[in-house]
RNA sequence: GCCCGAGUGGCGGAAUUGGUAGACGCAGGGGACUCAAAAUCCCCCGACGAUGAGUCGUGCGAGUUCGAGUCUCGCCUCGGGCACCA
């Protein structure tokens, strides 16, 4: 037996391999027209200050794919940087008194701290922070083109507001439609906001998602949802007697087929004809002050009772002149849909069957299943717009026809008859951008006396956030700083005021990705490295983002491109999206003396067979069932002590191997130890078969090439379609394999270099180490992705499993390519076969070539 | 409430186009080595049945098919999103 060769700690060898590859530069991405680029992306993090096991997952299988197309020759970019602006920060301002700046930037530099022990191939030079001024300046010039080019404007928006704490609470902040901090009930205000005139391209961004090949089909569907095309009628109803100066109401439906169901007309609280009614009637007043306290998100909207108030007003039925129908309030009615009022049709909507119910108004059917007489009861009847029903009381159309075709039926002849107009609408809404907060991207304008609301100059920008702000009292700090806000009008130069608010942080992500191409540019972007660059070849980030900073990004891009700063091509800025399931964990909570809920985190809490307590305390803890990791729940673990105690490879093989990326993860120990043995296992064995001179059958070199080259097509395909788990689970098949095999030592080196190249994305330390090991030369990592022999991957013999009757009875071994008769011989032959035809004669015999037999009797 | 997913052994999961359900890993059981333990190596491991024959089995209930984890319809449970969490 020769000495063993020295096995190094898996300290040094990840020490040292990333030394070896700082040095080397290997992920310094630079542009070469004469290389195809691949730019791989992942959702960049909130510097929350610890990473989570969100974070492993999500880095690692970027890396994979970054390291993997590396291998196969690409120039590849794979960035990172910081989401850094937002809530929690002046969350830790208020609770701790540190400023925002200050903790985010240390939050930066501890993340930073541990990333890097995971051994990614970033290009760490091009690294920045949406806080960084340099990006947010950047920011803030776009925002003034986009001004300039019309994709900025303007209006009035519903907020939450905090009577007590006096300031705009975000949704997540209303728990219980109360302000989390005050408890007070929360309110609905309007303000005057600044919106990014999304819906103008409501058509394309719907249009365009056809060509989103490499997404999701999911994410594509969940878009088509969100912006909601749909073609209906905006009829007016006529209002029959005194509302001042209104006439009549305009109501917009999709299912004018049913018009002559409408037993009511109904108006939002926010609809200005419920103010002018509010203004002669206490009653009304009263129920317009309930609807205002309800928080603003349409799930709490949806949530609540539905109640309305009889207004008392009248309309005249479009379509039936002698009927006049009451107008109501109602606080289910979306201000910002549609035109913010409705007529109700109970036969046909439940929520409008259940109000109608409720206040005693008369329910009319529409129609009813072709075959069927029955009436609505308890349960509206709403079929499929696509199903054929028939009709009691119709518009226009035929008898028994689909929805589908009695709607566009019914728009036709109200337009001929000029009652009303078809119109297609998108419940996509601008998107609202103003944030009365400190911690985020001031809004370059300023507003003057004299010429009104003005962009503050270029040359003036970045427009830098002051340091000196307290968060002692609630509020936007911003507001409170008279000398930041002071300053000249940019267009008079008379005194002016500073807008004190900042941008929704969803401006800052969308468009870092067309940032990173450039980062160090004194424009938005370099357009020689944005058309080198762009577009992401491969964006991946959780599901939770599948809509609104997708969405966002994309309408970014195509104002970037219309602003100059983005190529044509870059308008749809992500080529291939995947979605990675979250890492969810159970959340622990007790409550303050004032029964408001606390958050704790897992390494605060300590189990028994009594339940959980707090350490600290032993306080009992309450244990919410696993929820997607969130730092305001607190349910986040650290993943430092994991490598810590085993090592980056350990963690990223185990994170990779444990779940099918597209699903969830739920956290725990179990199966560390065996990813951290698998790899000494695979250290032991490579040290063996350094000095390994014996010879090895013929039959046992060929079997191990063969599973080798099986292996290689395997795990890249693996990679290829994100089934990292499986890729995973055929390097141990290959390596239990090798292990077994009665191959020589310069075959079983042959086939572990190739594993080492195939690991290489997953475990790259171990792998570089195992590369060196068997007397390689030069970084695996530079060492190429290996190609699969087709000749070597198929067997010469197939088993075909034999059903009778579709249950499986038996096998048989056939040559491959034999044909389908000899197959049918056979089976017949077959003594399981001949024991259940019992002598019969099969009525059937299905072969599936190289698949399936099946015999049917 | 509305939109989108997911559900397979004790556990994580595999089954690429409708064609052997349970690859691979964990946990568990048995054995080898050892004075012993750890480590390592070998074998077993869906349920019922006896270890056999066989029967059942992919959240539940129907259906299509020679054949369904996979397709269709109706449910249940869990998760995500719902425009100011990121």
């Amino acid at each position: 037996m020769p000495t063993p060769m020295k096995v190094r700690d898996f300290r040094e060898i990840e020490r040292a391999w990333q030394q070896a590859w700082d040095k080397a530069g290997v992920f310094t991405a630079e542009r070469d027209d004469n290389r195809p680029k691949y730019y791989v992306l992942e959702m960049f993090p909130y510097p929350s200050g610890k990473i989570h096991m969100g974070h492993v997952r999500n880095y690692t299988m970027g890396d994979v794919i970054a390291r993997y197309r590396m291998a196969c020759g690409y120039n590849v970019l794979h960035p990172m940087g910081w989401d850094a602006f937002g809530m929690p920060a002046e969350n830790a301002a208020m609770e701790n008194g540190i400023h925002p700046g200050a903790w985010t930037r240390r939050n930066i530099e501890d993340m930073r701290n541990q990333l890097k022990p995971l051994g990614l191939s970033i290009d760490w030079s091009r690294e920045f922070a949406t806080c960084d001024p340099e990006y947010y300046g950047q920011q803030q010039a776009m925002f003034i083109e986009m001004l300039e080019m019309g994709l900025v404007c303007r209006k009035s928006a519903l907020v939450n507001w905090d009577p007590v704490d006096m300031t705009v609470l975000a949704n997540e902040q209303v728990v219980d439609g109360k302000g989390w901090r005050s408890g007070a009930e929360v309110e609905r205000r309007t303000l005057t906001q600044w919106f990014f005139r999304i819906s103008e391209f409501s058509e394309e961004l719907l249009a365009a998602i056809d060509g989103l090949d490499g997404w999701p089909e999911k994410v594509r569907l969940m878009q088509r949802n969100w912006i909601g095309k749909s073609r209906g009628l905006e009829i007016d109803f006529d209002i029959v007697a005194g509302a001042g100066k209104q006439k009549s109401i305009k109501v917009y439906t999709t299912r004018p087929d049913t018009l002559h169901g409408a037993n009511f007309v109904a108006i939002s609280a926010d609809h200005p004809l419920a103010g002018v009614l509010a203004e002669s009637s206490a009653e009304i007043a009263a129920y317009l002050d309930e609807c205002r306290r309800t928080a603003v998100s349409e799930a709490a909207l949806e949530a609540i009772e539905k109640t309305g108030i009889d207004t008392g007003l009248k309309v005249r039925h479009p379509l039936l002149p002698d009927e006049a129908l009451p107008v109501w309030i109602a606080n289910f009615i979306l201000h910002d849909y549609g035109t913010g009022a409705i007529f109700g049709c109970p036969a046909h909507d439940q929520r409008d069957l259940d109000f109608s119910r409720k206040y005693g108004l008369p329910v009319i059917d529409v129609f009813v299943a072709p075959e069927s007489c029955k009436v609505v009861e308890d349960i509206a009847f709403v079929p499929p717009k696509n199903v054929k029903v028939r009709y009691l009381r119709r518009v226009a159309g035929e008898e028994i026809q689909t929805g589908e075709e009695a709607v566009n039926a019914a728009i036709d002849r109200c337009e001929r008859a000029g009652l009303g107009r078809g119109v297609v609408r998108y419940r996509l809404r601008d998107w609202g951008i103003s944030r009365q907060r400190y911690w985020g991207c001031p809004i370059p304008a300023v507003h003057c006396e004299a010429c009104g609301t003005v962009p503050e100059k270029k040359e003036n920008l970045p427009v830098v956030l002051p340091q000196d702000v307290s968060f002692e009292q609630p509020g936007n700090p911003l507001d409170r700083h008279a000398e930041w806000k002071s300053v000249p009008c940019p267009k008079c130069g008379r005194p002016a005021e500073r807008e004190t608010e900042t941008m929704d942080t969803f401006v800052d992500s969308s468009w870092y990705f067309a940032r990173f191409t450039a980062p160090h540019a004194k424009t938005p972007t370099s357009m020689e490295d944005a058309e080198y660059w762009m577009n992401v070849d491969q964006y991946i980030g959780g599901v939770e983002h599948a809509i609104l900073h997708l969405l966002y990004s994309r309408f970014f891009a195509r104002a970037m491109n219309i602003i100059g700063h983005l190529p044509k091509k870059a308008i749809e800025p992500f080529d291939a999206m995947f979605t990675q399931g979250m890492v969810t964990h159970e959340i622990y909570m007790t409550r303050d003396a004032k029964g408001r809920p606390l958050h704790h985190f897992p390494d605060e809490v300590e189990f028994s067979d009594d339940g959980a307590m707090l350490k600290s305390t032993g306080e009992p803890v309450e244990v919410i069932p696993s929820a997607k990791m969130a730092k305001s729940k607190k349910n986040v673990i650290n993943p430092l002590d994991l490598i810590d105690r085993f090592g980056a490879d350990t963690a990223r093989w185990y994170i990779i191997s444990d779940s099918p990326p597209e699903r969830d993860v739920e956290w725990t120990n179990a199966g560390v130890e065996a990813a951290s043995k698998h790899l000494q296992r695979m250290q032991r064995m490579a040290a063996e078969f350094a000095d390994d001179q014996r010879s090895g059958d013929e039959a046992a070199d060929a079997a191990l090439l063969a599973a080798t080259h099986r292996t290689i097509s395997e795990v890249t395909s693996g990679i290829d379609r994100f089934a990292f788990n499986k890729s995973v689970a055929e390097l141990y098949k290959l390596v239990n394999f090798i292990a077994r095999s009665e191959a020589g030592g310069e075959s079983k080196r042959d086939a572990f270099r190739v594993v080492a190249r195939l690991m290489a994305p997953i475990t790259p330390h171990l792998a570089e180490e195992i590369w060196s090991m068997l007397g390689c030369n030069g970084f695996v990592a530079d060492a190429g992705w290996p190609e699969a022999n087709p000749d070597l991957l198929q067997d010469e013999l197939v088993t075909m499993p034999i059903q009778v009757n579709g249950k499986r009875r038996s096998e048989i071994q056939v040559p491959r390519g034999t044909a389908g008769d000899e197959i049918k011989r056979l089976v017949l032959e077959d003594a399981a076969v001949a024991r259940y035809l019992a002598g019969s004669q099969p009525r059937k015999l299905i072969v599936v070539p190289e698949r399936i037999v099946n015999v049917v009797f």
